[in-house]
DNA sequence: CTGAAAGCGCTTACAG
DNA sequence: CTGAAAGCGCTTACAG
C-alpha cells in the first residue's frame, strides 16, 4: 500500500535526511541550502534535486547546530532599562533602529532587560554567556566598579553616561541641542529662561546644562541660580514635582517667559504643575523640551524639543558591533557623535506682553 | 619564569578544559557547573575543585553547543510591529511582562519586528526555523491564506484580530470595558455621547463599538448615526483627521457632550482636533480612550481611559508558550480572557450647562 | 564537481 | 561517586 505521508519524521528533517532523499552527501545539500558560499560548487541539476527534496522533508536548518560549527551564534543582545515609563519613547527609537540593521545582517536580536543599571550590573556579565556575539548598551549608567566589561564578549554603548574603558560610544551633541534650543528661545525675545535639569552626576543632563548657560552667556544674559532647577529624574512626575515646588516658593515673584527643559518627560511635568497653578502655554510661559519622543507629539500642546537620530543610532550601534565581532575596528575607535535639530512646535512662542508674576495662593 | 597568565588559552575554556584543570572528567564538570540535577552526585571536594578551576578559566557554557544537545534554544520569539506610532505603548507594556516571565524561567527573547502582518507574514515563516522555540504574536491581523502557521513551531498570540487555527489567544473583555466606559459617561450625565471607531474589520474595534451601542441601548438612548465615525487606523493623526473632518462637516450642529475613541492615540488626535477649533476638554466636551497607554497619562489632559492588564497578559503567554513547548497543554486549550478597568481622569467631567455648538467658520 | 572524516562543546544513557 | 563513548546537526578542510 502507498504510504506518501509515512515516512514524513517524527523529528525535524536534517541535511542528511535531505542528503539520503536527494542522493547526495550532507555536505552537498549543506552547499546549497545553507552555505551561500561554496553553492556554486554544486551542478544544476544536483541542486534542483536536493532543494526538491528539502521541500518535501520541509527542511529547516538547525540553528543552535549551525551556531556551534561556525562559534557565531548569529545575535546580538540589546541591554536597557524599558520599564521605567520615561525611557520608553526614547527606547523605542534606538530599537526599531538596531532591529532593522539587525534584520538587514541577518542578526537575531535578544533583550535584556535590567530593573535598574546600578542592581542589575552584575547580572549583565551572565547574559555574555556565549549566546550572544555582542551586547549593546543603550543609555547605561554604570557603576564604576563595574565598568570593566568581560573581555570576551564585544560591546557598544549608546549615551552612556560614564566613560566604558574600550568601549565604544555612540552619541548626540546634546550641549549644542542645548544650546541652539535656548539661542532660540532669546531669538524670540525671551530674556527670563528656567531650566529644569535631568538628574545629577550623569553626562547628558550636564551637557544640557552647559549649553542652556553657554547660549545665556552668548547673548550676554545672566543666569539668575533661582531659574536653574535640578529633577529628580527624567520622569514627569519629578518634572511636575520640582515645578509645583518652585511655583509654591517663588509665588508673587516674577515667572521666566521661557522654560527649558533636560527632556519631554520633565517638560510635560512641568507644563502640568503650570496648567495646575493656571498658567497657560504658550501664552503665559513658553516650554520646550529634549529629545522630541513620541510624547513631543502627542501632549496638548504639541511640544518644540531637541530632536536626536535615535533610529539611525541604533543602526549604527548594530554595524560598528558587527564590524567589533568580525575584528574589523581597531581597539581605539573613537566615539561616534550625531548631531541634533530643533523641532519647533506650538509650546513655545514670543513672550506676551510684559513679565507675569506667579499666581499666589 | 613563572608566567601565570600565559596558559590562559586564546579560545573560551571549554568543559574539557575545566575537567583537565580540576583533574575529573568534562562530564563531572558539566554535572557541577550546569546540569542541577545531576549535581548531587558529585562529592564535595571535587565539586570545589571544578568550581575553582572553572572560576580560573573564566569558563561559560557554549550556549549553542548546549541547545543542540539538548535539542532547545531555551528563546522564545515575540513578533509584532513596533515601528507604528500607536503600537509603541501596548507593545512596551506587553514586552515587558514577556520579558519579565522569560527572564523568570531562564529563556531568551528575540524580538521580530514586522512591518505590517499582511506583507511580512511569510517573512514570519522563516523566523521559525529553529533559533526559537516558541513564538507569542502581539496583536496579528494574519491574512486569512496565512492563517495557517508552520506546525512545528508552537505559537501564543495575544489580541489576535482574527482567530488562528491551533493557536491559543489572550484577550481582554473589550466589549465590556467599552460598555462600562459609556455607562460611567451615561451616568455622568452625558446623553449625546460620540463614538470614534478603529480600523474597520478587526475583532478589537467591532467589540468595542458593540459595548458602546449596548451601553447607550441600556440606557434607552438612542445611537445617531451621524455620532459613529471611524478612524483609519488607531494612530493620532488619524484621529486627528476624523474628528476635524466631522467638526468641519457639522458647523452649527449641536456638538456631543462626551466621545468616547477606540484607542488613547484616536483620543488625543480628537483632543488636538477640538483644540483646534477652540474647544476644550473637558469644560467643552468629555474625551475617552482605551487602553491606558502611557500616552493617557502623559498627555494634558490626562485622559480617562479602559485599562486592560497587559503586562499580566505578556507574562502569562510566556506560561502558556512554554507549557505548549513542553507538551504539556492540552491541544484544544480555548483562549483566555483578562478583565478590563475603566479609569477616570480630569478628561472626563459631567457636562457644564446646556449643549454646545460645533464652532462654524 | 562531489564525498568521507573530523570536529564544534555540550549532555545523556550506560558502565564501572 | 565517577568516567568513556556516542550523539545532537551542522561546517570546514582535505581527498578524490
Amino acid at each position: 500500500m502507498p504510504t506518501p505521508k509515512k515516512n514524513r519524521p517524527a523529528r525535524p528533517a536534517t541535511l542528511a535526511d535531505v542528503g539520503r532523499v536527494a542522493g547526495v552527501s550532507a555536505m552537498a545539500a549543506s552547499a546549497v541550502l545553507n552555505g551561500a558560499r561554496t553553492s556554486s560548487r554544486i551542478s544544476d541539476e544536483t541542486r534542483a534535486r536536493i532543494l526538491k527534496a528539502a521541500g518535501e522533508l520541509e527542511y529547516r536548518p538547525n540553528a543552535a547546530a549551525r551556531a556551534l560549527a561556525n562559534r557565531r551564534m548569529d545575535t546580538l543582545g540589546v541591554a536597557a532599562v524599558i520599564d521605567g515609563a520615561e525611557v520608553n519613547h526614547y527606547f523605542l527609537d534606538v530599537f526599531n533602529g538596531v532591529l532593522a540593521a539587525a534584520a538587514a545582517h541577518e542578526q537575531n536580536t535578544t533583550v535584556f532587560s535590567l530593573h535598574n543599571w546600578g542592581d542589575d550590573a552584575r547580572r549583565l556579565r551572565t547574559f555574555c554567556d556565549g549566546r550572544i556575539d555582542g551586547l549593546i548598551l543603550v543609555a547605561p549608567t554604570l557603576p564604576a566598579e563595574e565598568a570593566v566589561l568581560p573581555s570576551h564578549t564585544p560591546f557598544i554603548s549608546i549615551h552612556a553616561n560614564a566613560r566604558l574603558p574600550g568601549v565604544i560610544n555612540i552619541e548626540t551633541d546634546e550641549e549644542r541641542g542645548a544650546f541652539e534650543m535656548v539661542k532660540l528661545l532669546i531669538a524670540h525675545g525671551h530674556r527670563r529662561v528656567m531650566h529644569i535639569a535631568g538628574p545629577t552626576g550623569q553626562l547628558g543632563p550636564e551637557r544640557r546644562v552647559r549649553g542652556y548657560r553657554r547660549a545665556l552667556a552668548a547673548a550676554k544674559l545672566p543666569t539668575p541660580p533661582e531659574l536653574v532647577l535640578v529633577s529628580k529624574s527624567f520622569a514627569t512626575e519629578d518634572g511636575f514635582a520640582a515645578m509645583r515646588e518652585w511655583l509654591r516658593a517663588h509665588a508673587g515673584d516674577r515667572l521666566p517667559t521661557a522654560i527649558f527643559c533636560a527632556n519631554d518627560g520633565i517638560a510635560i511635568g512641568a507644563m502640568q504643575a503650570l496648567a495646575e497653578a493656571g498658567l497657560r502655554v504658550p501664552d503665559d510661559v513658553s516650554v520646550a523640551g529634549f529629545d522630541d519622543s513620541l510624547a513631543a507629539r502627542i501632549c496638548v500642546p504639541q511640544l518644540t524639543s531637541v530632536r536626536q537620530p535615535l533610529r539611525a543610532m541604533g543602526s549604527r550601534a548594530v554595524e560598528l558591533l558587527l564590524a567589533r565581532i568580525d575584528h574589523k575596528l581597531p581597539a581605539s575607535t573613537p566615539s561616534v557623535v550625531f548631531p541634533v535639530e530643533v523641532v519647533s512646535r506650538v509650546s513655545t512662542r514670543p513672550p506676551l506682553g510684559p513679565d507675569r508674576l506667579v499666581p499666589g495662593r
